[in-house]
DNA sequence: AATGCGTTCGGGACCGGTCCCAGGAAGGAT
DNA sequence: ATCCTTCCTGGGACCGGTCCCGAACGCATT
């Protein structure tokens, strides 16, 4: 179909081995045939054929990124971030949308194998070890965003979910709080049984137990925010304040509360998780603990291109721990004290410092 | 590195040639042979290689999405659908940000031309038609959603971005607005001229010739939203309603109109453009037209997977035409009289029936 | 003059599949 | 018995590159 780096040889009057030279920028090539190599590509406007070199260097230049639903704010900033990255790696990202379906997302590391990806990084996690043993067994890198799968080695880069939770109870209890419920995701979700942790750390260092009432599980969604919220309040446990797992849950809780005609945060403050764009609005304002969330996807990129590029070759697997950023809007009402981030009390990790990014 | 088609036929006692019928579904094959080689496959845990097969088949069974930002809800929700057919067609897709520059957008397309990818969605289109020559050359069809260029001969999908204009301005006119203002988008995009087209019809049609000095230009974004109500609103021209190009800008609006005390939407009534999420917010409610995004991904999809099957090679260049819908929440107030979605006059167009999505 | 080294280049095997072509076996028709 | 089909299978060219190997040449060294 399209010209080949045969016709390019022919017409500028070399070898193929040469065209290839001087299309790899091999520095042994004279001037003047180089010259004429580059006049020839111009001329019969020749484009390499990835497919073809990738046969044999084992590079493709494509990475697969498996994500449960770009259309959620949170992943597509992460995706965004990937994919910034992999640009300038000079890669691609392919996107496999699972909806957090075992199946679609093992149909897709199928696929991303055979097409050869030279890596994968994965946000949602479903899945368990046997399904990765392909991948190690080719030796195709992946990285972990966001979440971790706790029996998988594998490098990873996560929020300090533990400490998110204590930021944002202890803002809580910072403002006098003292009956704060939280709005928990999923319990298989470690990024919620995290959080959880870190409000119940919060709340005992306040010498407050924790009440088992004043937890109930959602789905991280707003629909569910919306139906725990209610609940909790129809029980009218005296809650002056509460912690969501994530901000759609939170979205969810603010209009169960509004429905009732109390006021937010002179009722109830409410406090979220992540810092998705709504949370910005000048109508919401949400408080919420933010995720660097283009960092997350842009530094599991890198390590990712590190482990393709062999400078990480065999190194054992390393987690990096990103801090959460507490961002005081006004759904708790102004808190103008001073503020302590104090560490939360829990096994030191050897936390590597960030990648840089960008 | 991994098992090869060779080594399938090794173990399985056959020639390579068998292996692949058996791959490929050929029935001329023995039940039994077939039994064997599946035995093998399984065995040795062999996974084609795509790039392999591609090369001789021309086919790669990828398709590139270029699109300017997919952190934008919007855009967001067309990649969804995108991927979701290009799944039931055994299809990935390579996602390209550009943020609508034309530079990256022209070094996506080559990298997706040495991909050999089997076409390409374009979303956000900065570039002309000289761009498109080497996708013309090399037969890679294309397709538009949601924005076309206007002279270049190509599939399209695209919602009729007049006559949601038109409903936007009727629904404020219905309830007794005359001084309404439109908040533009940036002028070469046509969709925001479009609307604006939408907007002067029904204007004209109500007896109302547009004031000029009721239009400014923003730039699709919050801030520029807030920055041209701000604008207006400090002229105190008697605008009673505001049409915004679309949600971001009507986000923008509101917050510019709530800073000044003002009430929505009993001082001023906002409609936006889009239905992007929030606007579906308790907290929002934004009246607004909303596009059929995810089917102008789906649909754009199928009409590129039509051209890469071939059933479409080589027709002329069809353009699909959806309907937006008024979607009426609260920042117009209750509207509950007669609908009335006449059509606007404009050049009768062929616009084909849309087609079936999943 | 013989040797050695560096630069530049061509030849051709190879990556891992697809697919055309030919050939053998089996079975039916003549 | 011969011929023709049909079914099944193997051989090998080919897709379009990369990269190893070795040849040719120029020039300095001994």
């Amino acid at each position: 179909m399209g010209p080949t780096i045969r016709d390019v040889a022919r017409l500028a009057g070399v070898s193929k081995s040469t065209v290839s030279r001087v299309l790899n920028g091999d520095p042994n090539v004279a001037e003047e045939t180089r010259n004429a190599v580059i006049a020839a590509i111009k001329e019969i406007r020749y484009t390499p054929n990835a497919l073809a070199r990738g046969l044999n260097t084992r590079k493709t230049g494509t990475i697969g990124l498996i994500i449960s639903d770009i259309t959620n704010p949170f992943h597509a900033e992460v995706a965004r971030g990937v994919e910034d990255l992999a640009s300038d790696f000079d890669s691609n990202v392919i996107l496999c949308n699972t909806d957090g379906r075992p199946k679609k997302e093992a149909a897709y590391i199928d696929l991303l194998v055979e097409k050869r990806v030279d890596g994968i990084i994965f946000t949602s996690v479903k899945t368990d070890e046997s399904d990765m043993t392909n991948l190690r067994s080719r030796r195709i890198p992946f990285v972990f965003a966001g979440r971790t799968l706790p029996d998988v080695e594998a490098d990873s880069v996560v929020v300090d979910n533990i400490l998110g939770g204590f930021q944002a109870t202890n803002h809580l209890l910072r403002l006098g709080h003292q009956r704060i419920a939280y709005l928990a995701g999923p319990s298989h979700v470690s990024a919620s049984m995290d959080r959880y942790e870190g409000y119940c750390q919060a709340l005992r260092r306040a010498g407050i137990e924790p009440d088992p009432q004043l937890v109930i599980e959602g789905d991280f969604k707003q629909e569910g925010g919306y139906r725990a919220m209610s609940a909790l309040l129809d029980r009218s446990l005296g809650i002056t304040a509460v912690f969501a797992a994530n901000d759609y849950m939170a979205m969810g809780a603010l209009e169960a509360i509004y429905e009732r005609g109390l006021r937010v945060p002179e009722d109830i403050a409410v406090v979220g998780f992540d810092d998705i764009p709504f949370a910005r609005l000048h109508l919401v304002q949400l408080t919420t603990v933010a995720q660097p969330k283009y960092d997350i996807g842009a530094i599991a990129a890198r390590m990712l291109f590190e482990r393709i590029d062999g400078k990480a070759q065999d190194e054992p697997s390393r987690r990096v721990v990103l801090p959460p950023r507490l961002v005081i809007r006004r759904t708790c009402g102004e808190y103008l004290g001073q503020r302590d981030f104090a560490e939360p009390n829990r096994p030191s990790r050897a936390a590597e410092p960030p990648v840089g990014t960008t």
